[in-house]
DNA sequence: AACGGGTTTGCAAATGTTTTCATAACCATC
DNA sequence: GATGGTTATGAAAACATTTGCAAACCCGTT
């Protein structure tokens, strides 16, 4: 099983520095700035630590000031599509900068993020990452208490009070309103998420329906629908309302996960797309591309959003005084592909 | 900013000791065993603490021989259905544990694995769980010898060295060939996954061609081919099979995210399914019973088996020495929807 | 008032690492 | 071989918490 030290655990930095014949001091040194330490030492060093399978405590490090090399994101959800690129982007990134990702999900309620966070606070988080604008006072009472260098991923909206990496959510559903409005569509379905602690949500309807009453346009109460993080509801759902007898000419739907869900809704109801039905979605997820016909789409950076982040954070960490501007808002860009036409005469 | 206690740092377990007039013994015992310290203590230590804002430091605990309150989980991938009901019912169940979830993706390369282990080990996981059941001999030596409590997930073999909760790779390679032969298919091309570092996939395909081979029918080398965990890519790759002349009867699919690049190649070239071909996933991901036609598949319990490992990882932590027998082979079942038929006489 | 049993609490040691400061080793030059 | 200037190392303090042990306390009984 485990081998154990002198003194009955883990080997621990003493244990080397006896075997290696030098102090624990240097044996420190050897492992957090290596040049400092004489050639020759640092082989004997080498030596006992491999020997010993010594295995340094970052946990402990934490103690005399220094950093657990950790870092918190705290997450809506990860079984889902929607953030599964940003969250791979930003521990890969995390990775190349040697530290490593501690991730809770809270299954959008505001009141468990703030738990949440505090028992990141608790791990002694280097930094920390929250999805959205919009927090509980006490998440970030918190924050600031703890003096946790912390970033708002996913959205943006200038003059935020803390760093925010993200893209225009606003922007986001106008442009894919706009799109559908360019095409002739007067008549559109609203298939948006939930948008209780949800900001981004929120912002997206805004943006879609600013731009189609911007237009002119009345958007009754029955063209707009709630659907959840879920293909198959959101494609009974929006399948129900197709059902019904005047159909829209288009959906606008709040994210990539709603528009797979209309698509397989028209489909299973023999609605040809985009002859019969268009459909906008937002986010341009790995695969949206491979849909059949493939989804028109305003594609959202994911990537760069979690490599940004992760950046960011670090640099933070590493320069605690320099007070940089860490804000980004990642440009958007919409993708036309195959799920959108002009409405039929019929429409 | 921060708030900060007396000396120049966050407070801590001493300042708040201070304010409550009481020693930092009895602090620290009215966290971790608060039944202990009677009520009058108990109200004036948590008038301190709220007073001072103190958040106690877990990392701090590993040092007595404490646990960190982190598991650690090892994963190829993140940012891929395959993984993502498993992940969000592993950190869910931990959560109700009290624990939380380090997380680190290695991209199915066996010795990135080794030095993520070895990072986790560094923090103090108080566990791990890593997948598949083959692994680098320097992983498995790491863990061993730092002692820590470990679980093999999501595949399953009988007589493994390490406790493992999974299912047989192997069965569920078989349970689709045998629905495809049942229906009396004869040409049937293979699309599974890249077996390097991955068990699981190798395990699936020989189910599959065992299975084949068994009812005495040939798998020529142009019947397989192996795809990437992406839609897209395998819509080409298959798209690119199925334009060929002789065309098979059925796709067995590694998994459900090749079984839809398989149904998207088919419609883009105008071929029905099941009419004309029969596709077979593996996984019933989310989402999966919502394509049109719905996908049959071999469901995998991957909430359950997040479920289960979180829970024995929890258990094998609380009680090191009871020595409990953490396997469990979680059972496959065979979801009959619409995307396989009889092959047409044509075929 | 003294006693006795169980319950709370405090003292002090221990934990593994980093860091400051001082000392020792090294090296090139005179 | 002495000198001076680096450079490398060691000793010890500091960090925030837990824990074994012993003392103090409480409350009802003699």
């Amino acid at each position: 099983m485990a081998r154990l030290g002198k003194r009955g655990r883990l080997p621990g930095i003493v244990d080397v520095a006896e075997r290696a014949k030098v102090s624990p001091a240097t044996v420190s040194r050897y492992f957090n700035d290596p040049d400092i330490v004489r050639y020759r030492t640092r082989e004997r060093i080498r030596k006992a630590v491999e020997d010993l399978g010594y295995v340094r405590n970052r946990a402990m490090r934490s103690m005399v000031g220094g950093a657990t090399g950790c870092i918190g994101l705290v997450i809506p959800t990860i079984d889902n599509a929607i953030f599964s690129e940003m969250l791979q982007a930003f521990s890969s990134a995390l990775a190349t900068h040697g530290r490593t990702m501690l991730i809770a999900a809270h299954g959008y309620d505001l009141a468990r993020e703030a738990v949440l966070v505090h028992s990141l606070s608790e791990q002694r988080v280097d930094a920390l990452a929250l999805i959205g604008l919009e927090h509980r006072p006490e998440t970030l009472a918190q924050i600031e208490r703890q003096g946790i260098p912390a970033a708002m991923l996913w959205n943006y909206r200038p003059d935020q009070d803390w760093p925010c990496i993200g893209f225009d959510n606003e922007l986001a559903g106008r442009l894919a309103a706009e799109h559908l409005l360019a095409l002739g569509h007067r008549d559109i379905l609203f298939a948006t998420a939930e948008e209780r602690s949800n900001d981004r949500a929120a912002d997206r309807r805004r943006g879609a329906l600013d731009a189609v009453r911007g237009a002119g346009l009345p958007v009754p109460e029955g063209r707009r629908i709630v659907c959840p993080y879920d293909i198959r509801m959101s494609k009974e759902l929006i399948a129900g309302t197709l059902r019904a007898g005047d159909r829209p000419s288009a959906i606008f739907a709040g994210n990539d996960v709603i528009a797979q869900g209309a698509l397989f809704a028209a489909t299973s109801l023999g609605i040809r797309v985009p002859d019969d039905l268009s459909v906008i979605g937002i986010g341009d997820f790995r695969g949206s591309d491979a849909f059949e016909p493939g989804l028109t789409t305003v594609r959202i950076p994911a990537r760069r959003i979690g490599q940004l982040a992760a950046d960011a954070l670090v640099e933070t960490i590493d320069w605690p005084e320099a007070d940089f501007h860490h804000e980004h808002c990642c440009p958007l860009e919409l993708i036309v592909r195959g799920t959108c036409g002009s409405p039929s005469a019929a429409g």
